[in-house]
DNA sequence: TATTCATATAATAATCCGTTCATATGAAAA
DNA sequence: TTTTCATATGAACGGATTATTATATGAATA
């Protein structure tokens, strides 16, 4: 990690600069207030990677495409391969990834496990993203 | 891709079946049709690779340091890449990710470049996440 | 209890993606 | 017009993640 305290001579706006340029000085110590805010008020590393945790679930095709199935109504393994044209193996892999992060559920019913989606707000979620997808 | 027919031998609830088993013949059927339906309405793949396109930018930890940063004001990619803690040459990098995917727009002021958050959506989906990831 | 069958897991191969280093670009200032 | 400097880009590396094949697990039924 190259971070850590940085040399001046990298800084823009620095105050040995006149008032000329398209900003101004105010402006130029503004930005630099507003850098230093930033990184004082970032989320810790763990809780940015917890932000990210459902977004990264959500952006993988063969996961969106079994949430998809799943908004029909509850399904067995076998039933979502065959609805998302996949195999069974890779199914259960990305169900599980999909239950760890909450975003899916599921029940036994008999010999099955019957899946379905975990809430609601995944089910608005999914909803508002396929319309924006339509809208293109 | 091993997809298309199947032989019957693999299909769960099949009609030989008589109504033993946990789930009933009717309920079986019924799911068979769920799959079907869930098949067909299936969105194309184009579709569906859109729908993603958004979660799998903000699936990232990195640009979601970023949009933390931007979400207290624009900023020059210096700035960026100070207040996230990384090179310039990643922060470039990824700016264009999110700058492609439209979340975030940028102006040239001067010798510099500044961006900011594109829009109020995103601003409330990654204060949403945050409030979600606070709670846990 | 033994058998069956749906689902889960392990291991591997293949692909994707973020990071970094080095360098190019091109707008602004001189 | 030349120089400077912020930003962008290209290439290469490495880690992570998905897809696949083969096999294990374990609940349900006989």
């Amino acid at each position: 990690m190259p971070e850590e305290e940085k040399t001046e001579t990298n800084i823009p706006f620095a105050e040995e600069n006149g008032a000329e340029g398209a900003d101004s000085v105010e402006e130029a110590c503004e930005h630099e207030l507003l850098a230093g805010r930033a990184r004082k008020s970032m989320p810790s590393e763990e809780q940015i990677e917890c932000m990210c945790a459902a977004f990264k679930v959500l952006g993988e095709p063969s996961r969106m495409k079994i949430l998809l199935a799943l908004m029909g109504g509850e399904l067995c393994v076998y039933h979502i391969a065959e609805a998302v044209g996949g195999n069974q193996s890779n199914v259960s892999h990305q169900l599980r990834i999909l239950k760890d992060a909450r975003i899916v559920r599921s029940r036994r019913a008999g010999k099955n496990i019957l899946y379905s989606v975990a809430d609601e707000h995944v089910t608005a979620i999914v909803l508002m993203s396929r319309a924006h997808a339509e809208c293109r």
